[in-house]
Order: C-alpha cells, then structure tokens, then sequence
DNA sequence: CTGTTAGCGCCTTCAG
DNA sequence: CTGAAGGCGCTAACAG
C-alpha cells in the first residue's frame, strides 16, 4: 500500500513474464493453464498482492455480483428478517448485498432507486415499496431481474412474493374472530401506503357484509412504527372509550397501543383485546403475550433471493411465492 | 429497453451532434457549456434514456459511491438501528450502503471483506467484528478508508466509535449496582466473540476486588441472540437454583434468560435480578421492564458515517467518538 | 496451452 | 465554449 497506485494484471504479467491473458486465466481458473506456469502466477500474485478490479470486471462483464434490496425501514424486525434471508442466498451465491433503506420516505426510495440502475447491481429485491406506481414501474425498467416482496407487479416486470390472500386479508380475519369472541366495537390501525393492507373502506364494507359494524371513527391511519401505535392508541382510546378491541396493521403497531392502553389503565385482554401481524419476537414476550398472524419473514427472504437469481439467469418466465399469514392465538384476546 | 444493449455517451453525442465530451459535461454539470447545448443536449438525454453507467465512472474515476458496512446480525435491533444512521448519513452524501451481514459467523465476515476491495467500494465501516486481529488487519489495508465500531483498531488503519471505558465495562458496573442492592449470588451472560466484552476471568477478578465474589460455574459465554440467551438462563438456573441475579451481556441475551426464568417459576425481581444493556425497545416492554444501559445507538452509526467521510476526503487524522452507556433502572431489580 | 487485438463507457488532459 | 486522443483494468474473441 505505500505504492501510489494499485496493481493490476499487466503487474503480475510482466513480472512474471507472461501476457495479461495468462494471468487472467489464473484469477478466473478458465481455460487450459499448465501447472507449472498457473503455479509461478499465482506465486507472482501473492507477491504483489494482487487483486482484481471489481470496477473493470464490471464495465467488461457488465455484472457486478451486487442484488439491491429496498426496504421502508431496516429497523423493524419484519424487514431486517426479510434482509437476513435475502442475504444468506445471496452470498451463497457470491453476491453481496446493497441495501437500501428508505425510511419510510417515498422521495427517498425515490431517489435512490434512481442513481442505482443495471450498471450497479446484477438484480433487484424491492420490499413493500410505498412508491407509486406511475413512478415506481418506470425505475424498475432499467434492470435486468427485478423481485417484488408484497406488492404484485405487471408479470413481465417482475416475479413477486405475495401473502396468499392479501396483506391486508388478515385484518379482515382478525375482525371475524374478534367478533366471535363476543367483541362488538373494534378499532381498527391501517397502515399508511402499504399498499398490500386492506383499505379501511374495504375492511367496513367487507365486515358489514358479515353484520359485523365497523365505524369510520374507530379507524385511523398510520406509519408502520411502534411509536405511531403508541400514539394512535392514546387518541382512539381518549376519544372512543367505549373500544372493547383494536386490531394493529403489524405488531409493532399493536403492541404501541397495547402500551398505550396500560398507561390509560385498560387491562389487556379484559377490557380490550388486541391483535397485531407479523409475530415478530417482541409481540411473544410482552405480558399478556400478542395474538397476531405469523408469517414466515426469512422464507420470504430466501424467496425472494431465490425468485430473483432465476430471473438473473434467464428465466424469464413470471413466478410467484404464496406464503400464509396464519393467526396464533395469545393471551390478548379472550 | 427493448434495444438490446445500453444508450452510451456516444449514441447521445451522435444523434445531438457534438462531442461525448459535451455530453458528459451537460451530464455532470462541468466546465462551461453554453445554455443552447446544455438544452439540446439534455433533450436528447431525455429521449434516448440516457443514464451514464457507475461502472464505467468507477473505472475511471475511482469511486463507486458505495459505502460498505459489516455487522454481526442485522436482525439485532442494535446493529439494524446503527445500519440505519449510516444509512442516513451515507444518503444524505449521496452514497449508498453494501450491506455485509455475517450472521455471527466469522468465517462468513472474512469471505465477504475478502472479496470487497477499494474498487467495490469507497470505504468500509466494520461494526463489532468478530474477525481475530491477524485475519482483520489484513483485509482493512486494501481500502482507502475504514472505521471501526465498538473494536479499537491500529490508529493509522481506521478511525474509531467506542464507548466511553469499554463496552464490556457496563457488565462491571451492572454487578456492583447488584451487590450495592444486596444481591449475593451474580451470573453472568458473557458475549462470545465480542472483542469489546470484559472477559469473565478479568470481570470475576475485578468484582473480587471490590468484595464481589462471583463463581467461574456461574457464568457462561453465548452469542448475543434472544434464544442463546434462553438456553443459557435454563442452564444457569438448573445448575445452579441459589442465583438470585444474572447480568446478560445485551438485551437480547437478558431477555432470553427473563424468559427462562419466568418458565421455571422464578418472579422477576424477586426471585431473581436481571440486568441487559443495549436498551432495545424489547426490554422496555416486558414485565417487568428490564434494567439495561441505554446505548446512543443511531448516533453510534451517525457518527461513524461521519467518521468514514472525514477519512474519505482526505483527513487522515485518527479520530475517536466516545460514547457513554448510561444505566436505566427499571422493574427488574429489586 | 498461450498471446494479440479490441474494446467495455466514461473522464482526464490538452488543444483549439 | 468545444473537441480529439488516450487510457482506467479487465476479458472476449480470435489467433497461433
């Protein structure tokens, strides 16, 4: 390192006497090299301590052995789980993860699905994107294999993971079974631009259609953060008291109610139920314990990881991964 | 995209009638062009679909931007929260973050620094890696810049984000807060691989120090994960039923043992004491909540992006943020 | 088995 | 204000 500049294969071949190509072979273990030069090469190599331009390797191959990942928040579990198993096939496969963490901030995913094209990255994992779709489909065109995680895509964009019924369905189940177990005013914490969850609308009218009453009033919007269903629980429980249950569009969503609803001295489950989504560990360790769906975060990585490396290797057939979301029964419903 | 290959420099320069050079000055907003081309030309851009490819840049100019992070688990709030204001940081300068997650697996963190160099990316944040010394060392001298967090490092290879003793010192500081409340019989989590963590031997002889006795049986080493921290409360429990506290090297870890405990009947505190550190959100929300050691840790991640930089733009200067652990006394000690 | 010739797409340098 | 030449470090496609 005390040389100015790095060492590249022209180095090693002069040194040892060789063409580049020669040494080219070597670092790639392609074609037919005698022993005893490969062996002399690689000496030479070690010496120099040689390593080879991952920027040139790119501009010729035009493969970069990097997937992108976008994601709405590497902090929640539920994605950092996805993250987790994108990564573990990835680098099976020698490829390296860029990750792009928006924050929850369209503009932001915005902005940096737009400096990373297919001179980046080989392919492209995009989670939960909360872009729309007028400005999302456009930046995905510039790559080569693109995998969605909970949103459908046009079939030839994109091969897709996708909960069985709908993201959303499952707020639509927790209603059924909240109202079986006798509850009769539910609350209700959508996700903002998630665009897989049931709009409220939706949900009423569906719920209404099974004579289960959901008021407008009893319903709220909000970011996908603990915090949020902190603050979410203390309105809809100030200015509607008479909630006997709330279901939360994720745990992380749930369990700021649920702490909002201690503080308010409501006793869980007693005077009001709760049901969040996504099991993450956090919603099996609070007292009493979550009722929420469980859904298998690191398959739908892996999925996702192993859908995309079809695409990037010429299968270019749409497919899809269902997975199920499915309810597990804790101790905040009675 | 239904051309088979990219639009270059070239095809915008041909059909606008000028030079590449033109082109790649209207692109990056160089040296002096006259409003007329400037226009023309960024009409043909917009036309053709121009985006200049990062590869052939990064050939030529030398920098990717692309910051590299390693972490241990980001599936662990603490290094998915660190990840998180890097990431903020790295977008605001209009970098972007590879993403390196060894999954506790050393030999994982070593392939993926090995095939990471300076052409891959611009710098490189190691956070707490498990890497022994002559292994690490190593692999840090390819990069132009690198920091390093919660490790001390040579001070010309890296600049350095640590706590303010050391990041096991708080697993001191939890066994004299339990001893000044009475506790008698102190286990103790120890966190493998974590080059930061007191060892058990120095802790056992500095406690001894202070009039502390804690037994070598009473203490075991685990990965910084909920379930070895599980497994490890059960074991400590079984073996020996007189402890009445266990200090966890993280959060995860003293949860994982609260959770163990309150299976085998033991009442938090009374039965039994529990300290973590971290301050993830988990250990506020359990009952009781969990007494740890708050941790700034997206400003750990803030400051060690900023750190990065301040190196990447040619401040060679060794640099150190110190930050402290402060303790949160909560429900589960007496 | 090994070497030669051409670029990959862009920017740096130096002329105009 | 604009252009021509050259090269970043590597590999594909041919020769020998």
């Amino acid at each position: 390192m005390a040389n100015k500049s790095r060492v590249t294969l022209e180095d090693v071949a002069r040194e040892a006497g060789v063409s580049t190509m020669t040494v080219s072979r070597v670092v790639n273990n392609t074609g037919k090299i005698s022993q005893a030069t490969r062996e002399h090469v690689q000496t030479i190599i070690a010496r120099l301590g040689y390593r080879p331009s991952r920027a040139a390797r790119a501009l010729v191959t035009n493969k970069t052995y990097l997937l992108g990942v976008t994601v709405p928040d590497i902090t929640n579990p539920y994605f950092s789980t996805i993250v987790h198993g994108i990564e573990d096939v990835a680098s099976e496969g020698g490829y390296s993860v860029l990750l792009v963490n928006s924050n929850e901030t369209p503009a932001r995913e915005q902005a940096a699905l737009n400096q990373i094209d297919d001179s980046t990255i080989d392919g492209l994992i995009v989670c939960s994107s909360r872009l729309p779709e007028d400005v999302l489909l456009p930046l995905l065109e510039h790559h080569r294999a693109v995998v969605s995680v909970n949103r459908p895509f046009p079939k030839h964009l994109a091969s897709c993971v996708l909960a069985r019924y709908r993201y959303g369905y499952r707020s639509y189940l927790a209603a059924r079974y909240l109202a079986q177990h006798g509850y009769q005013r539910i609350g209700y914490v959508h996700l903002t631009r998630s665009f897989m969850a049931m709009q409220i609308d939706e949900l009423i009218t569906r719920l209404a259609a099974d004579g289960i009453a959901i008021k407008r009033e009893w319903t709220t919007s909000r970011l996908p953060t603990w915090e949020a269903g902190y603050a979410a629980g203390k309105e809809l429980l100030a200015d509607h008291p008479a909630l006997d249950a709330i279901i939360g569009g994720n745990d992380l969503v749930a369990l700021g109610v649920m702490h909002a609803a201690v503080e308010m001295g409501r006793r869980i489950p007693e005077d009001l139920a709760l049901i969040g989504g996504d099991d993450i560990l956090l919603a099996s360790q609070v007292t009493p314990p979550l009722t929420t769906f469980h859904v298998p975060t690191y398959e739908i990585g892996v999925m996702a990881a192993r859908l995309l490396f079809a695409r990037m290797t010429g299968d270019t057939q749409y497919r899809e991964h269902i997975y199920d979301e499915t309810l597990v029964e804790r101790g905040s419903v009675l």
